[in-house]
DNA sequence: GGAAACTACGTTAACGCTAACGTAGACTGC
DNA sequence: GCAGTCTACGTTAGCGTTAACGTAGTTTCC
């Protein structure tokens, strides 16, 4: 009916190469219809298992790729689960990320991945990038976040999980842990050890919300028995081992009294603060205790295994991602799912 | 002309909350037609500022968030760079992500990140899956790819990146180290330093390729001299500190000759096998010489840090992304960028 | 002071695909 | 043997947006 040239109006500007095929191409090549070709691409019934052979050879000859933009924009449906994390430095958010594939992979769900750098404007502006893209779901690392982001997500309807943190007040769902408690779990571990000037190493303020509910939790562990938190360093943004380290050189080149037990933001800033103990003379536990979080891989080599207090990332990831799929689908699932931190007790502080 | 009840064929199936808003709602409340609201949205030219402004504020009462399917069908141009990477649970691989950053931001682009944990399967199927998303590049880890990934991307002419390893024959652009040129160059510094037995300790068989052309590169080395290497360790699929010790444990209880020097995976496997030949007695360098690489971060907190070969991730990263950008944007560019690798000469080594 | 150029819009026709509905022919059951 | 059912398609009408092209009204220029 119409000539192939008159129905482009819009010239290919560039013309570098020849369009990518589209199924419109495969139809005509296969003498059937578009819709034809659509159900043979989706594996949908209603084509005689001949012809789809054939459209699926030619399409592949072809090289044709069915748009995802074009098919979700007809079908008003999505695959996409954007998920947002603070920064890859941390093998914690590696490990949650892990946990969570294979559910969604069982659900024919994709995830997209973006990091945020401990930036409230950064992870706003992806979560409306995000919220364009109409993902099915949406997860985002921690649960303090913009009225913004969260009126946003809410307005879109969007299915949304809050991980790592713990929150009874969540945009959606949420699962993590409560890191307030860890911390004056821990806190009062070490006050239980005879611990009683305890000093802080983290990153800069603002940054690691999370590290900052620990510590006000070990200083009010401290705190309700008379002791104060000494020392609260802040080296660099990168909860690194190198960080740690130079927390410690910070720490000690002070003329203030010396703690005697240092709280680290987590195990790899610790071992960095432990190797600048020891090359500064101090014995680990004899002079000076160190203590971190999370139980990170390093800790099942070192001789002396770091005190922490592990964490079950992968378990909290593939937790989320099932109530996030649940909720996705419209089943029925918890809202908020707090998971347990394991104290463990190494020996980098001293015997009771 | 229409009424809006009749103009809708498909009725809202769950109908949980109302629709998200269109720009067609936000152009009826503000009495302008709806291309009025796109230019307004997209800050194009033509639409008074008093108008604009006015559109804005609506769009933001309203909810209202361009959507980019529909978007990106009707202009045909994309703003999505698609990254694929083996793991997370490496630090170089969000190292070279982090050097990107930037530049693809300035770029107005966004990226979008998977894991492929590996397995050329699954970075086909990603492959395909991103393609249908029609982005403006793609990036894969490594450069080697199935012949379906390289052949399917070329058809799709999108711009690619190869990054971390390095080849001459890139799918189009490449920028990485020669791995087993900084292998070769480690065995002979070893020989130098009078090494004869080498083993290596990595992860399975066919996971890390680069790992394996720095093996093959250091094997060359020592036997180019009469030496060859002795055991050959596989320990577990992550190449973690956990890896790396028991590699060294699975290592040192065989009856076999003893090697006077292990090459391990990376750093971090080095450190682990580092503290299992501690613990085994065995000092070191006096006993056995240690050799990682990369240089990561732990290694500068060490006492004794770890002989390895340093590769610069940061500006891998940067000096990938400024390519891929000037290829998406029609400028010049080199197709192939190779990087230097820094031997670091360590501690865990002896002294020629 | 009248044509040319500009500004600020509106109208129309896609973009590439799918849901919903229609329909011819084959098959079924009694 | 004929209505009912099923199978395997095709047709139509969008999905929400933007490119391209109009077109009034205003400004500019000599």
């Amino acid at each position: 009916m119409e000539d192939k040239t008159k129905s482009r109006r819009r010239a290919a500007p560039k013309r570098r190469t020849k369009a990518p095929a589209k199924i419109e191409d495969v139809a005509r090549h296969a003498g059937v219809s578009i819709m034809t070709v659509s159900r043979a691409m989706r594996g949908v019934e209603g084509v005689s298992a001949k012809k789809r052979a054939e459209i699926l050879r030619l399409a592949k000859r072809l090289n044709y790729q069915p748009s995802s933009i074009a098919g979700s924009l007809a079908a008003a449906n999505s695959t996409l689960i954007g998920v947002s994390v603070p920064t890859l430095f941390e093998a914690v958010f590696a490990e949650i990320f892990d946990g969570m594939r294979a559910t969604f992979a069982n659900a024919g769900l994709q995830t997209v991945m973006d990091t945020t750098e401990y930036d409230k404007t950064h992870e706003q502006s992806w979560v409306d990038r995000m919220i364009s893209w109409r993902p099915a779901g949406i997860i985002l690392s921690g649960v303090e976040h913009s009225e913004h982001t969260r009126s946003r997500i809410r307005a879109a309807a969007i299915p949304a999980l809050e991980i790592w943190d713990f929150t009874e007040d969540p945009i959606d769902l949420c699962v993590g842990v409560d890191h307030r408690a860890a911390g004056l779990e821990m806190g009062e571990h070490l006050v239980k050890l005879g611990y009683r000037r305890p000093a802080y190493i983290g990153v800069e303020q603002g940054r690691d919300v999370r590290a900052e509910s620990r510590l006000d939790g070990l200083r009010s562990a401290f705190e309700d028995l008379g002791f104060s938190l000494g020392r609260d360093v802040r080296a660099g943004k990168q909860a690194s081992f190198e960080a740690g380290f130079k927390g410690v050189q910070n720490l000690l080149s002070d003329a203030a009294p010396q703690p005697d037990v240092i709280y680290f933001l987590n195990d790899h800033m610790a071992f960095g603060g432990l190797m600048a103990c020891e090359r500064a003379g101090l014995k680990v536990p004899r002079d000076i205790g160190i203590v971190g979080f999370n139980g990170l891989n390093i800790n099942k080599v070192l001789d002396k295994p770091i005190t922490t207090s592990l964490t079950h990332r992968s378990l909290m990831g593939e937790t989320g991602a099932k109530m996030l799929v649940a909720k996705i689908l419209g089943a029925k699932t918890e809202r908020t799912v707090a998971l347990p931190v394991d104290l463990q007790d190494g020996e980098t502080t001293r015997r009771q």
